[in-house]
DNA sequence: GTCTATAAAGAGATAGAC
DNA sequence: GTCTATCTCTTTATAGAC
């Protein structure tokens, strides 16, 4: 039988990352202190550094569990398809459930990655890099395929589509509005068809 | 004739607003120092509450500043136009290269205004609602014109379309790789026909 | 694993001379 | 309008007991 009073949960490195994400993507990191995540804890500011290191090491980690958590999440998805149109839709689809789905992780590592060292950002700057490459891949090959407009740099594609996912951890409120499915559509639907009204079918039914 | 030695230039309010703009959007808010700015200005820390009250006054007046700008300068191109998508496109096209225009101020702006005491934030959010509303009133009309998908509610078409222009704040380097008007021409150009091929012509064509 | 106590550095801002 | 000098507060992090 468990005891009546929920019992504080221990504290543990996990808990120690989750409430310094909840804090940095609120207050940003630097106007973050160790004082107050402690305080979040339960604990002494002094009994955090059992747990961590220093404070921009706990950034660093946020940071590349984010950018480990969604690149696997896109390439996971990329690979159960085949044909080139699909695998974007995918990868867009991944990238945006997933950054939704931890709102405070993903906000803290995409808005807060420039308060690290230079030396601490490095990685980090690879991992980006690697990534985009791989969306501009994706746009690549379905350019090449004749579906997506090839007039366009894939280079400019690729971040339109970013800045089109990316934006929303400013606004997105999990439970408020709208679900992150249903955005997820609304985005992907704007970013390969537009805002404007189709007139494709208009045009096949004057013909017929 | 001009000394042959460039006078540092006089410290005035606006060259100490555009130091803290471009410090802010390089390091953010809270890990910027008075001292930094007045180094930065050629003076000591002290010297600078001759120009400022405060640090946190000195962010308020860029968000402001920055609000007003971009609300401007989108009223104002809109104004131009009659035609609902035409007017969408001008505010669009004025949004984004007002922003682009002026990185530091609008970046600092745009990531910053939550660093902002509750009370100092309070007319910035309701100056940004306006703004929002403006946008959600230009795509209403879009709609209600036939020209712009209806079955999107306008609130997540006008934030899909901010999505689109405002992330361009965190890559794009004025100088580097394509000019502002480009830019514009390639987000509008998605937000309103989407990146795939467009085969409306096809669809005409077919029908000759 | 958490505590008390505190070191060491850096922050925003002010006083008052020139 | 800028200076020197400094107050006061907060910060990250450590030492060492329990």
């Amino acid at each position: 039988m468990p005891k009546v009073a929920a019992a504080a949960p221990p504290v543990t490195k996990e808990r120690v990352l989750v409430e310094a994400a909840k804090m940095f993507s609120e207050r940003g990191y630097a106007a973050s202190t160790t004082r107050e995540l402690a305080r979040r804890l339960g604990i002494q500011p002094a009994s955090l550094y059992h747990h961590i290191a220093t404070k921009e090491q706990l950034l660093q980690e946020l940071c590349l569990q984010s950018a480990r958590q969604i690149d696997g999440a896109v390439r996971a998805a990329v690979a159960r398809h085949e044909r080139p149109v699909e695998r974007l839709e995918a990868a867009a689809r991944a990238h945006l459930e997933t950054t939704l789905a931890d709102l405070d992780l993903h906000t803290t590592a995409l808005v807060e990655t420039r308060a690290l060292s230079p030396k601490a950002r490095k990685p980090l700057e690879k991992a980006r890099s690697d990534y985009e490459h791989l969306i501009r891949q994706l746009i690549g090959d379905a350019q090449g395929g004749g579906y997506v407009r090839a007039e366009i740099d894939p280079k400019w594609l690729s971040l339109s589509l970013l800045n089109l996912l990316n934006w929303s951890i400013f606004w997105y409120q999990p439970g408020v509005g709208i679900a992150a499915p249903e955005l997820t559509e609304i985005l992907l639907g704007i970013y390969l068809r537009g805002a404007l009204v189709d007139r494709r079918a208009t045009a096949r039914t004057r013909c017929s």
